[in-house]
DNA sequence: AATGAATGAGTCTTCATTCAT
DNA sequence: AATGAATGAAGACTCATTCAT
């Protein structure tokens, strides 16, 4: 068989594999048993178990990354609000279209060890400033209310994930993504107090 | 020593390692050189390395689960926004009170094993549901804005999940507890675009 | 059993092993079951396989290396020859009373790795340059001939070796200790040759 | 490539190897990576690394045998101690002539496994008989003092072997190769002590 | 004549748990 | 109530060798 197709093929391997046993319950022996190769084959590809675990996890980090775009203010853009609703729907999109990653994302690569640790913290972070920098502008536009846009971003992230990984769990608890996503953006970015109830009344126009 | 100090002493010790090290990271080894006892003496009081982090866990879901009320519709009660409010301040206060153990939660419990899992997603279920039920109420009151109250009770979970993390990795990133919980009900609840230029205008004053 | 006993028991029982297969080819398996011990219990006392035969073999050329005198010049000492020989049979005393050790540091532990091989450079150098010395101390007193000492300690040292070697291999097919010792002196250090017939005469009578 | 000269190629950068890292720490990949060529074309000239490095050293075991020549006694030879100095000479010649060849002889041959123990210790059996017959002889002629010739010719093979491998160390510690084989002739033939001071007078002429 | 992907037996090492004192 | 020596199952990784192309 040629490198690259083997290769790939043990990696899709190891995604079903992790996603469904765990990083540390998942052994090298499972994943070369789910693709069908020598315990030797795999060491052939993949420098050890963790590596194969680092470089899975660093493709769709760096896939799910590459959704997520600035808003762009150009003359004759769509209106931000929907290009901000287009990213959250893109990234639920990617999410719940990878399952197994999401799981792995979300599940088995959360307190791996100290460096993965420190990678996914460097993810969201980045996650964070693109979002940050979206409701800055959000702001400075007037479209969006005076707030820490550092706890905002983070609420938003954070939701992703929580409906995400509730989705993963039960695929058909809620609504289907579209919808989702939409139902999503109106309750973080839209609220859920009517305006008349809010704490502070967020500008009465 | 007496039984329950020193049962107690070990389980703080095994705390600090578990959030140190993770669990995994962990041995046995470290948590009686941590805790200055024998080998022997760790297995006089726990079952097993799993077994003490199960019960120190438990612990700490129960004492979170114990800050969530029913929002009470009673005569004479406070207004409905501000328990709920209180609600989201109680809860912040225990997790950053305890930040070994929200690190432990938060980032050690996650994707340990099936049981496990099936633990912690009871937990949140359960929290969902109270949640729901007090948006649910909200909304029969006419002060939440209509929504899918599932979606939105993980929102707010997500949220809060997201924020504390945060403020455990960076703990001065973020405003004080308090003005804290002011601004992630403000933007979970309160919404982030202002009304006029919200997607569907949730219900025209 | 006694933490040093055990330790001890271990350490002997590796002896015999690399002494009868080499290192290369002892596996931890063949100590264990020599010394009749769990695997647990090696990686007690021992951090790895390389580790004890580390030990093992400090703890002998230690040994040796206490047996190498300077040469004592003091009033009333014994004549310089006699201590020089002394030494040889103290030395060949150490390696064919420790038969396996001897084994091992000739031939098991020779060419091992680069790490190996520097701290039996270092052992030997220091060997050698103790016998420099004696010689040059001998040529002042003029006991020992014009030569170049380097070159006259490695092939003390060298025979010594081999000659041990040998008789590691054939136990009987050398005279017994005390003679030896004599004998090689005799060739070594007396030469072979008949004053009459040597290269450069050394001091013709 | 025409057969026999990618065989001499392979086993020239296997030389390379082995003497640069060891047997054991070498690996066939190394080997491979030396030579660029491919895995299986290793295997099409040598049965295994095993096999190379057998033969690698039988062809200078044979070498170093082919030096050495029996004494001639017959009308109109050199003079039995020329001749003698001339061996070493000779062999001093073709092991610091070939340093990787013999750092593999002298370092990573020895204690490999008891086969090669076997083969090591035939060749050194030989140049020991070798060498007694040389000494006999001399014995017989009056030029070689009366002594054990078994222990004698192990004193002479070990003196070599000491000062070869001290100069695969350090090259430049000793004096040049002539010189040296002078010296080492001196020290081992001629004895170190200077005649009246020895032990058992040699033979008094 | 040459290639290089695939193999799998073989070892080291870790660590949770037990139990005699 | 406490100790700590002993256990052994489990798993990661290496590398010499084979063989289809």
């Amino acid at each position: 068989m040629e490198r690259t197709a083997r290769r790939e093929q043990v990696l899709k391997c190891a995604v079903r594999v992790f996603s469904r046993k765990g990083y540390h319950a998942t052994t090298v022996s499972d994943i070369i048993a789910e693709a069908g190769v020598a315990r030797g084959t795999f060491y052939l590809y993949f420098k050890s178990k963790r590596n194969i675990f680092d470089e899975l996890l660093d493709d769709y980090l760096q896939r799910i990354l590459s959704q997520v775009r600035r808003v762009d203010m150009s003359e004759g853009a769509e209106p931000p609000l929907d290009q901000m609703r287009g990213e959250v729907e893109r990234i639920l999109g990617v999410l719940l279209g990878s399952r197994e990653l999401s799981r792995i994302l979300l599940h088995e690569a959360v307190g791996l060890d100290a460096d993965f640790d420190r990678k996914l913290d460097e993810f969201y972070s980045r996650l964070a400033a693109l979002t940050e920098g979206s409701l800055r502008l959000g702001q400075t536009m007037g479209l969006v209310t005076e707030c820490d846009v550092r706890v905002a971003s983070l609420c938003i992230i954070g939701s992703v994930k929580e409906v995400v990984d509730h989705l993963l769990i039960e695929p058909d608890a809620l609504p289907e993504t579209s919808i989702l996503a939409e139902e999503v953006l109106n309750i973080i970015l839209g609220g859920l107090f009517v305006p008349s109830a809010r704490t502070r009344p967020a500008q009465a126009p």
